[in-house]
RNA sequence: GGGAGCAUAGCUCAGCUGGUUUAGAGCAUCUGCCUUACAAGCAGAGGGUCCGCGGUUCGAACCCGUGUGCUCCCA
């Protein structure tokens, strides 16, 4: 059979997924095996896959491929969420390119663009993970929108409000002008913005005094219900009681002292407008001040300000300066840095806003879920983030869960038009509810216009996507939950994590997953996180296409422990494929043996077989005990390493025949046996190369997707230890021919000086091999005309043609007996101090002892050398 | 302002219970090789103040304190 120069990822990724798929291998029902579940963090249903998913979802292949592979039922549940805010905003957006404006639309007819929208673009993000090869159960695709799972969002609304815990409330919420709607805490982004203090002057009832206030938002002064000052500072002390104006509409506001105002900030007087800013509300409350909201939805100027109204905002504080100025009551401005928040989505600054929302109360719901991580009935890998877990559900607040917005789950609230409401599944319960509750029969009643947020959806996730609350107890709930693994960003700990596990013990009564893996951020090669607006992240699937699925997956594995961040670097993505090259050209080599058998002599080769097949099981137990602790970055460097340096560069050179010999069948076979062997450890992580090479070996029906592990039996450590002897003395040897300048074609003697002459002999043949020496003899003194080296406490004799450079022996020599004595020194040191032969324990003080004898030995050996070497 | 974390080779990181040959790997670098599987390769080599300082200990990259620098989370 001919082979190609290089693999050809393309038509091996298209072949091998479709042909699993055929093979209905990623399909899970339950049966009589462990289940192994995962469910995926479902992507926005109008995301493109980008460098988060993925790391993220390569990951969870890994884990799945692997428990497949293991005897497990192995269940992967994919799907997508709705995502109300970021879809609604492509959609309105896609709206005002065919002028169409959200505001002349009614709901219903809004609605029909967007699942228009959703219908035609919704998805595709699924679609691209299938040429990662992700091996997801296809018939489970759930999204949070789908008609039963919208049930159950609204079941579970009505049930925890029904409970007391969802009430309707006025807050200080976070407002996003341009979405307009109310933001979660999570959803604001607090960034470092330069910004200007604007020292006005405020004039004094009765006096022609002033006050001096700092502020950075003139816009609001209008909204001004009071000055505070710090009831010890001395400079305002005269002024508590009595009223100030604030500046150009000339409002009477009371001054008032609290201790809340940092005296050395600004002026130490504080202007408080409770409508606008968080502690000026909680502020107000407490001196029961006036509440005037200055402000629009829309970010422009309210009524209630009397001027600048209908302005935008930050106009307003360009043209309110301007004016204050002209009429002398703006003092001074100073540069002054600090941190503003902005909308995830739409990146406008947020505005605090009073308003009433609905909210979900948590410190019930949020005890069970905090006990849970704390005690590790849920593990978190790596375990520090269970310090960042505790410290938010310690501290945890109210839960805005209204969204001003039509895309979405509609708040199942129904409101007379005197404002009266009930809280029901739909119109019908909602008319029986109200008569119930207000006594009025067949009211007209108008549903809540708002939704709910997203995460009040996709908390239900891992049970509902098994219809786990909508069809209690059925058999795949029962089978499949709590599920196995959560992989996910630590960015949504919060959004997420914690919620899933609070909905879980609230409606399962059981934990939704058994431990999570948190995944690092990526970031390019700068160390900055991947942003659209930066521009610097890839296309991932035109990497995928240059360099194939299995190499992306290698390059974006290869360096990322769990929790930490990983640097993204496009050559760990060459050094994939040239991976994929390396297994490709290994194959070539083992093809060109194939039709060139021959029952010849074996013994040369028994022990690169007898080696490899331990090094073989060492690796395996290795790999499985890294998968079990999700080392999956070192697991992949292992067998990596196990395949290119142990496979490749020892193993298969130990065991090539001569130029055009044939290979003993044996051989030939038990070759082909660790090859497939090697290409079941890499599947999890390179699955196509892995599965096309497995094929390529021999004629099979059998798929390695689908190949279960054997178990790996506890390797012979002598077996291994000389394996290591052998490597390192053909390295050593390998080094002197460089030194001596030898070309590879030109053959050497070599004779050994050794107390282990048996351990030499069962390997000489490989020795000889891998060094091009035509003789290889035993001595017991030195051999004149030869370079000589010291490898461990052997010593090794080269004879060539080539003149020896004694010089260059000698430093040689010299240099390794300077650090044998050094090291020796401090191995006297410690075996000399009396406190340490007390205190060490006694395996240590051993291990001691031998370094001592080892290093003489050593430096006995050279020394002999270098004694006749000036002979 | 409050909290968490990180600092080891040029880069990315291992180093798990303090002792395992005076610190390991991959990538990059250098030297020599187009050796009939692979130049996307082979063989070999060099490269370190384990961030600074102080302490605990017979013994510290590892534990404690402190300083510096960076990152993240929360207000």
């Amino acid at each position: 059979m001919e082979l190609n120069k290089n693999f050809e990822h393309q038509p091996a990724e298209q072949k091998w997924y479709s042909h699993w798929m055929h093979k209905q291998y990623f399909k899970s029902i339950p049966d009589g095996r462990e289940p192994y579940t995962i469910v995926m963090p479902p992507p926005n249903v109008t995301g493109v896959l980008h460098m988060g998913h993925c790391l993220n979802n390569t990951i969870q292949d890994i884990l799945v491929r692997r428990a497949r592979m293991t005897g497990k039922n192995a269940c992967w549940v994919p799907g997508t969420d709705h995502a109300s805010i970021a879809t609604e905003a492509k959609v309105v957006a896609m709206l005002r390119e065919r002028g169409i404006t959200k505001s002349s639309l009614s709901r219903d007819e809004f609605l029909s663009y967007a699942w228009e929208w959703k219908e035609k673009y919704g998805g595709i993000i699924l679609q691209q993970l299938k040429k990662l090869g992700c091996s997801l159960d296809w018939d489970r695709t759930s999204f949070t929108m789908d008609k039963g799972y919208y049930d159950s969002v609204i079941k579970i609304f009505v049930s925890l409000y029904n409970k007391g815990v969802i009430y309707r409330g006025k807050r200080m919420i976070n407002w996003d002008v341009k979405a307009l709607t109310a933001l979660s805490d999570e959803e604001v982004i607090r960034k470092e913005t330069r910004q200007k203090l604007y020292h006005l002057k405020y004039s004094i009832e009765g006096t022609k005094d002033f006050i001096i206030i700092a502020t950075v938002r003139p816009e609001t002064i209008m909204g001004d219900t009071a000055i505070c000052v710090h009831p010890e500072d001395e400079r305002y002390k005269h002024l508590h009681g009595k009223f100030a104006f604030v500046p150009l509409i000339n409002r009477r506001i009371p001054i008032i002292a609290d201790d809340y105002v940092t005296m050395d900030f600004g002026s130490g007087a504080l202007k408080v407008t409770p409508a606008h800013d968080i502690n000026d509300y909680t502020l107000g409350q407490k001196h029961h001040l006036e509440v005037i909201d200055v402000f629009n939805d829309n970010g422009t100027i309210s009524e209630a300000a009397q001027i600048y109204v209908g302005m935008e905002r930050f106009e307003v504080r360009k043209k309110i300066a301007i004016e204050l100025e002209e009429k002398g009551i703006l003092l001074k401005t100073e540069e002054y840095t600090s941190e503003v928040g902005y909308s995830e989505r739409t990146d406008v600054v947020v505005e605090p806003r009073l308003s009433l929302q609905w909210w979900l109360s948590m410190k019930d719901i949020s005890s069970p879920a905090l006990k849970a991580v704390m005690e590790e009935e849920i593990k978190f890998y790596p375990s520090k983030f269970k310090n960042v877990y505790r410290h938010w559900m310690e501290n945890i607040k109210d839960w805005c869960i209204s969204r001003q917005l039509w895309w979405g789950h509609r708040i199942p609230a129904w409101f007379d038009i005197n404002g009266k409401f009930v809280v029901a599944e739909n119109e019908a319960a909602a008319v029986a509810q109200f008569e119930k509750e207000h006594g009025i029969t067949n009211a007209n009643l108008k549903q809540d216009e708002d939704c709910l947020d997203t995460w009040f959806s996709s908390w239900l996730w891992p049970f509902e996507v098994f219809k786990g609350y909508s069809q209690p107890n059925n058999e795949e709930i029962k089978y499949y939950y709590p599920t196995n693994t959560l992989v996910t960003a630590p960015e949504i700990i919060f959004f997420w994590v914690a919620r899933m596990i609070m909905a879980g013990f609230e409606y399962m009564d059981a934990k939704p997953f058994q431990e999570v893996y948190f995944t690092g951020i990526v970031r390019d090669k700068q160390g900055r996180k991947m942003s659209k607006s930066l521009g610097n992240s890839p296309d991932l699937l035109a990497l995928i296409d240059l360099y194939g699925a299995d190499a992306t997956r290698f390059g974006i594995m290869i360096a990322s422990p769990a929790g930490n961040d990983i640097l993204f670097d496009e050559s760990a993505l060459e050094q994939g494929r040239n991976f994929n090259n390396k297994i490709w050209n290994a194959l070539k080599l083992i093809k060109m043996w194939e039709g060139r058998q021959a029952e010849t002599d074996a013994d040369e080769s028994s022990f690169a077989i007898d080696w490899f097949g331990n090094r073989l099981n060492e690796v395996s137990l290795e790999v499985e005990s890294m998968m079990q602790q999700f080392r999956l970055s070192e697991a992949l460097k292992t067998v990596y390493s196990l395949i290119w340096d142990d496979f490749c560069s020892w193993y298969l050179e130990w065991i090539k025949p001569g130029f055009e010999q044939p290979i003993n069948t044996a051989v030939y076979n038990k070759t082909i046996g660790y090859f497939t062997e090697l290409m079941q450890l890499l599947h999890p992580f390179m699955p196509f190369v892995s599965e096309e090479i497995y094929h390529l070996l021999q004629e099979t029906n059998e798929d390695l997707c689908v190949r279960q592990f054997k178990t790996a039996i506890t390797p012979d450590k002598t077996l291994l230890e000389k394996g290591l002897l052998l490597k390192n003395t053909i390295s050593g040897l390998r080094d002197v021919r460089n030194k001596q300048q030898l070309k590879p074609k030109e053959s050497i003697r070599l004779f050994i000086q050794t107390e282990n002459k048996e351990v030499f002999q069962s390997i000489e043949s490989i020795l000889s091999k891998q060094i091009n020496a035509i003789l290889i003899d035993f001595t017991s003194e030195n051999v004149a005309n030869s370079f000589t080296t010291v490898i461990g406490k052997d010593k090794f004799y080269v004879v060539s043609e080539q003149p020896v450079d004694t010089a260059n022996q000698k430093s040689d020599l010299e240099k390794e007996l300077t650090h044998l004595k050094g090291f020796l020194l401090t191995v006297e040191k410690k075996l000399n101090n009396e406190k340490f032969v007390q205190n060490a324990k006694p395996e240590v003080l051993g291990m001691e002892q031998k370094k001592k004898a080892d290093a003489e030995t050593k430096i006995k050996v050279i020394e002999e050398s270098l004694a006749n070497l000036v002979n």
